[in-house]
DNA sequence: GTATTTCTTTACAGAATCTTTATGGTACAC
DNA sequence: GTGTACCATAAAGATTCTGTAAAGAAATAC
């Protein structure tokens, strides 16, 4: 299992420690920086998960470097600070910050935030892209494309191609497809099938009396490849 | 105009009304419930952009709410709440909340996590700002353009092409659709969809006969490519 | 409270899709 | 060759789905 890794940018040497003894012991890989010029730079070479940092470094506005990590940084940051203020607050969240805790923080409900955080920003961006030649089916998306071409399909054309799709290479049955996409009772209706396969193929065949892709076997069913 | 909705659900009065007042000055729309049981069902017949919701309820305990919303309402759910526990607060995180405030609160603050909590959840998915040829969505400041016009769009109108526009290229089907924007238990009335569909074409396509932006997948929904 | 806007509901025509029928082709066994 | 079983294609109903208009209801703004 890779852990997740948070970057924490301060200055002060006693809230590093800390924030290191109990973020890896919370399973997180822990990465240090003392001052916005290291964090920047150690962030750009290899992104966290997430970011922890001071508003208050040495070397730079906490707000200005905020603002730099947001051009380009698009990860959770949460902000910590000895300052209590209102103002700061609001600026910081409005220049992109995902949370603000004012030191000395509670470890416990900073964990909660980070966790918060990293939930949030976990985005299943699942690809469920199935590409075959010339073939695309995307079935989140519930389109198809052929040479890159969106093809229109109705409803019941689209449930048969994603089902030969789901089962490439595998021969189905007449009875099997007829099963899943008209559903039972319908398990007789091979010449539905004859009629959408053959919709099919003139949609995506090159050459529908040679086909490539859907693939007759006779006294069986279908196969895709 | 289309202002972003926030349901407040507290059983305290002046608490919900000093809320109402300085949300409203702040352009949102605000609906007030009393205890879990309003909320609950408010929200399910109308889901709003955002929920602030007490923890110190009296029909129901705070965590229990949090748990049932969080079954099927995915937007920002904020808590606010007289106890600052810290167990308390890593509960909530934990239960997904988005975040946690304890009263008494700095309105200033608390309209600085609203609106961070409304960009994240717009960032999770996209751009907050999506273009796509003379079309260009504004998520944030929830306005739409047209060849660099603005149009004008009810609050309904806007939900549904922020929802298509968060989802460009992806089948949303009518039931999808329908429960996002009018809340569960309106699936079945898809001539909602084609009327307010049909409104939109009006106002967004050059020819609404024959539309380049809303897709009608028949049988299944529609696509915004 | 009244005016205006927005939402919901109804009705109907036209379009798209699905189902069914008809026809012809191929492969194989006898 | 003939018959049978299976497959492919076209095309004609039948059905379902969609778009539009318009009126009534509800909500919102003034």
């Amino acid at each position: 299992m890779n852990k997740a890794e948070i970057l924490v940018i301060d200055d002060e040497p006693q809230i590093r420690k800390l924030l290191q003894i109990s973020l890896e012991s919370n399973d997180y890989r822990v990465v240090q920086a003392v001052n916005a010029r290291e964090g920047l730079s150690f962030a750009a070479l290899h992104p966290p998960d997430l970011i922890l940092l001071d508003l208050g470094l040495p070397d730079k506005s906490g707000h200005d470097v905020l603002k730099e990590f947001r051009e380009w940084y698009s990860r959770p940051i949460i902000i910590l600070s000895v300052v209590d203020d209102e103002q700061d607050i609001v600026a910081a969240l409005d220049h992109g910050a995902s949370d603000y805790l004012t030191k000395p923080f509670r470890t416990g409900e900073l964990l909660a935030r980070i966790r918060s955080a990293i939930r949030r920003s976990i985005n299943d961006n699942s690809e469920t892209n199935i590409v075959c030649r010339a073939f695309e089916i995307n079935l989140i998306a519930r389109t198809v494309k052929m040479h890159g071409q969106f093809i229109k399909l109705t409803g019941t054309e689209y449930n048969l191609i994603a089902l030969f799709a789901r089962n490439e290479g595998k021969v189905l049955t007449h009875q099997y497809i007829l099963r899943e996409i008209w559903g039972i009772g319908y398990q007789t209706e091979t010449q539905y099938l004859r009629v959408f396969v053959g919709q099919l193929r003139k949609k995506l065949e090159e050459n529908p009396n040679n086909p490539q892709y859907i693939i007759t076997e006779s006294g069986v069913g279908y196969r895709f490849q």
